[in-house]
DNA sequence: CGCAACTTTGATACAACTCAAAAAATGTGG
DNA sequence: CCACATTTTTTGAGTTGTATCAAAGTTGCG
């Protein structure tokens, strides 16, 4: 069986959106992305959806005055860039070197019409994207350091490795996610090394010595 | 024809949400709510969805520390409640006496199996709501003159009324809404006043006197 | 190893928050 | 319809968390 994990969910399903991604898997050749390449651009057609395949994605908005919105980071097996209207409402592109497979969206909806599973794993991957969009709402709600500890321990549950999180992202990266400079975002990972909450083993390496501290600020 | 205004979007489609809306308001009894009375709770099963009859409704979650994040307002026209998952994921509450229609989940479920546009629609709803948290998100992003001018373009544009636009929630919603504290959003508005962007009728009337300086605020 | 990019740390500025009180709006009973 | 009580909104003064600006470390690649 091959595991499904969409953005901030890293359970295994095996409904809708399992079959899904197994059609992407299948049908998409995976096709390799330098670090910040462009995979997409806002306002360009959605003729393709997404499954990351090694490496990270960054989807996101420059805001009138420069800065930059993060809208989500997609790890390998999650899926992106689809779309109900025609066009992308976000640009893409990868934060590390990566691979994504892709499939057509016309492809996919030819496919949908004798196979409703298909179109109920369509509605349930936009769902799942809503969950996640809401709870990013709620981060942003919260002080400077809430949001790092909530950033890490998502982080830490969507790598779902032993040892040290490794981090794809830059700071700058982080910041732009969680609406903060990279200063700020440093200052707090600081704040929390001396909480002992965390450990920094490298700018990217970060060991989550005490989850109790962390769950306490993420609640 | 029905006119269907989903959140945000006040253009009336003829196309699957519309066949959609016409199925709640035809099917459902519309049930009255005092002001501040709850609809549903946060967790409780999800097993109607909803549609404004008449009066506001705002959906909401309470953080940790007190403070009440608002999701969305949702004006006459417009659904709500919609889940994937069987339980609602924030609260519900009358922002002022209103009815709201409502229909059972199941019964629209088993007349999708029969009728794939209904299936279609929830769908379209499903990602309409994703568009909305996404613009939400990057309000968020803003200055406090920049969401509150922000915010009274959008009430504007969905009240589509002429002349000054009357607001159905107080400022503790409003700044709820806007991550800001109800001072903070008095004073943006009396900051909009002073640029002679807007003039305040009435604590909840609101004349938008200049569009174009809201507008650069808002681009 | 050396350089360029990234990250951290420090000092200061400022936008929004908090606390407090005045003013305005809204509701209620006579 | 008015007078009063209550709630909501506005305005003021001071504080604070995060941003900005600047410079010193660090990291990692060629």
């Amino acid at each position: 069986m091959l595991t499904v994990r969409t953005a901030n969910q890293q359970t295994a399903v095996k409904t809708g959106a399992d079959t899904l991604a197994l059609s992407v898997a299948q049908m998409g050749a995976p096709i390799p992305y330098a670090r910040d390449s462009e995979i997409f651009g806002e306002g360009e057609q959605a003729e393709y959806i997404y499954q990351v395949v090694s490496g990270a994605v960054r989807t996101y908005k420059i805001l009138n005055d420069g800065r930059r919105q993060i809208g989500a980071f997609y790890l390998p097996g999650d899926m992106f860039g689809l779309e109900i209207g025609d066009s992308h409402e976000l640009s893409a592109e990868a934060v590390s070197d990566c691979t994504v497979a892709v499939i057509k969206r016309s492809a996919l909806a030819s496919r949908a019409r004798e196979d409703s599973s298909i179109s109920q794993a369509l509605w349930t991957l936009t769902a799942r994207e809503l969950q996640r969009v809401q709870k990013h709402v709620l981060l942003l709600a919260r002080s400077a350091q809430e949001r790092v500890a909530s950033f890490l321990l998502e982080m830490a549950d969507r790598t779902a490795t032993v040892g040290p999180v490794v981090l794809p992202m830059s700071r700058r990266d982080i910041a732009d996610y969680l609406g903060l400079t990279i200063e700020t975002v440093s200052r707090a990972l600081a704040a929390l090394e001396g909480q002992a909450a965390i450990a920094l083993t490298g700018a990217r390496r970060v060991q989550l010595t005490n989850m109790r501290e962390l769950r306490r600020l993420d609640s």
